[in-house]
DNA sequence: TTGAAAGCGCTAACAA
DNA sequence: TTGTTAGCGCTTTCAA
């Protein structure tokens, strides 16, 4: 590996000659020492060492995509269709900007903001958040953070997210079912909170508007994913024959569940209709295709790294609450009664 | 940001001292002393800076997780529940061992090369490279290094590579079908290379075994992915009436032509069979769930990042070529005839 | 247009 | 047990 110095005396001149170069700085450097330099550069494969500029500059060039995943979904958090996606995106979007991406995984936020401030990353884009885990970082990290799909009610810090209209899509979806003479409808999900807890929010907007009765009853909490899909399979099951329909708070969810009452012999939509949300893989891979609502998880990321960029640049971001548009996709899974 | 220097100067030690304590060098340190500075460092958040760390050292604690994506494919890539799960399983394995995990996603090998160089990176993890990169890689990097899935024909270089045993794994799903009565099976991939090109040898092994002629016209070479799904899917009904079954290189493939076959009115395993490779989530979620053939792809980051550093840690790590068993997994997709 | 030199924060050899 | 010091490779200020 050779270095600045190295290549100076191999030249008989001064490494700022040589950093000059490097940097272009216009009109600094004769063009003849350009030449010279830019031929040992490329003689010798020189690449300039990260860590020392870094050092030097106390900048790091580096974009922190991290996310917490609680200990039990650890392991299907990236397996995830919309994690993957995500990190290939930001990652592209990052690298188009000249930086790098580290990934920090992790269920303890702690290890995550002491992870980051040692690397020195000059932005963070977090995901799985929760409040507390937002305070903590609020209060810890100096740097550009921007949030993705993060809903932290009534926050006593200021925070940048890029998240979708969760709440709409909801609305929209349930409307979409009542319209379609739906009267009955189940909301599922594993948690009551962030995204999910907006979804189901959006659906008692569209019941409370179109005067349907809500009950507790109606909300079937499953089991957090993990060791047993076939527990949440056979929780779903149980409560079939009190609707005519379910939305599901994930395409994943929609996708097992309605293959699991195939199975069983329902006749999907005919005795049941299901939805979902995300309009990821599952969604279109099922039969029949799950009508869900759309989110575009690449442009998301897009607009996360954009976000994270101006704020680094100091430029105008606009707002610190960013909600993309949803809308639904119409497929196969929902009978029209 | 506080630092070791102002930690020695607010104790009034050295930062020898104070580096000592952090790095837990026993009995270089009064326990008193050690307290103090134990003391400092909770008070005031004291991280290391990994860059003047890294440059001290010369090592940068990262390992590089490198994909090459070929233009056309790349936004297909990291979607691909394959590279989502590799992409988590590597991380937690590596951030085991105390390392950190840096992307780098390109079609550019140079680029790739330099990026790491630049970074100093103490080991790499190679995905979807091809001989000439393997070369190249060979060539300029002199750091450990672990390919997964490659299959470099005749190289004239040694290289480390964490794969499964594709060709063993063609050969048991094609006698699988072959027992299961049918004569007439088709093998679909985008490509003739690596990994693909192993399970078609595999296939060609089976046909062999069982003096089943093989006709060129039996590889249905489908149009790289990309734009136009709806191509492929036609290609592959095209040649539908020859065959009884079809062998796809992947499970993706298999899901999206068996889905787009029973869309057609087909009826998936009565009038044709079809088969796929890896076992992801495409396999489950379709009807009838697929019979493929198994890789675990957790188990496979877990061997390469462990072999990875056993290279760093100049240990023993095993053979060069690393092929994880493959086994059948026996859903509803194929028809005894 | 070029060069000298200080310093980024940490490590580690060596001295005390 | 503790302290001094010379780097690691690069940037950057200032002087020549």
């Amino acid at each position: 590996m050779i270095t600045i110095k190295k290549m100076a005396e191999l030249l008989g001149t001064s490494t700022t000659t040589v950093s000059n170069v490097i940097h272009g700085k216009p009109g600094e450097v004769s063009p003849v020492m350009v030449e010279k330099v830019k031929k040992l550069i490329e003689e010798y494969d020189y690449v300039p060492n990260r860590n020392a500029r870094n050092l030097a500059r106390n900048r790091s060039g580096i974009i922190g995509l991290a996310m917490k995943a609680s200990e039990n979904k650890y392991d299907n958090f990236v397996k995830d269709p919309f994690a993957g996606e995500l990190i290939g995106a930001v990652e592209r979007f990052v690298r188009a900007k000249g930086y790098f991406t580290m990934l920090y995984v992790s269920s303890d936020i702690g290890e995550i903001i002491s992870s980051v401030s040692s690397w020195n990353v000059d932005g963070l884009i977090l995901l799985g958040m929760q409040k507390e885990d937002g305070e903590l970082l609020n209060q810890k990290m100096k740097k550009p953070m921007v949030f993705v799909d993060a809903y932290f009610e009534d926050a006593s810090f200021e925070y940048v997210n890029v998240g979708i209209d969760d709440r709409k899509g909801g609305r929209e979806i349930t409307e979409y079912l009542i319209q379609s003479g739906h009267r009955k409808i189940a909301f599922l999900a594993d948690n009551c909170m962030g995204v999910d807890y907006q979804r189901f929010m959006g659906y008692r907007d569209a019941l409370d508007s179109a005067g349907l009765p809500w009950k507790e009853d109606n909300f079937i909490r499953l089991k957090p994913s993990g060791a047993d899909l076939s527990l949440i399979l056979s929780q779903a099951y149980e409560r079939v024959g009190d609707f005519t329909a379910f939305i599901c708070a994930s395409d994943y969810y929609a996708a097992y569940i309605l293959n699991d009452l195939k199975d069983r012999g329902m006749k999907i939509p005919q005795e049941l209709s299901i939805v979902g949300f995300d309009d990821n893989v599952c969604s279109r891979l099922v039969r029949p295709a799950l009508t869900t609502v759309h989110q575009d998880v690449t442009e998301k990321s897009r607009i996360t790294v954009d976000k994270l960029f101006h704020i680094i640049n100091e430029e105008n971001y606009g707002a610190n609450f960013e909600q993309l548009p949803v809308f639904i996709v119409e497929r196969s899974s929902v009978r029209k009664i």
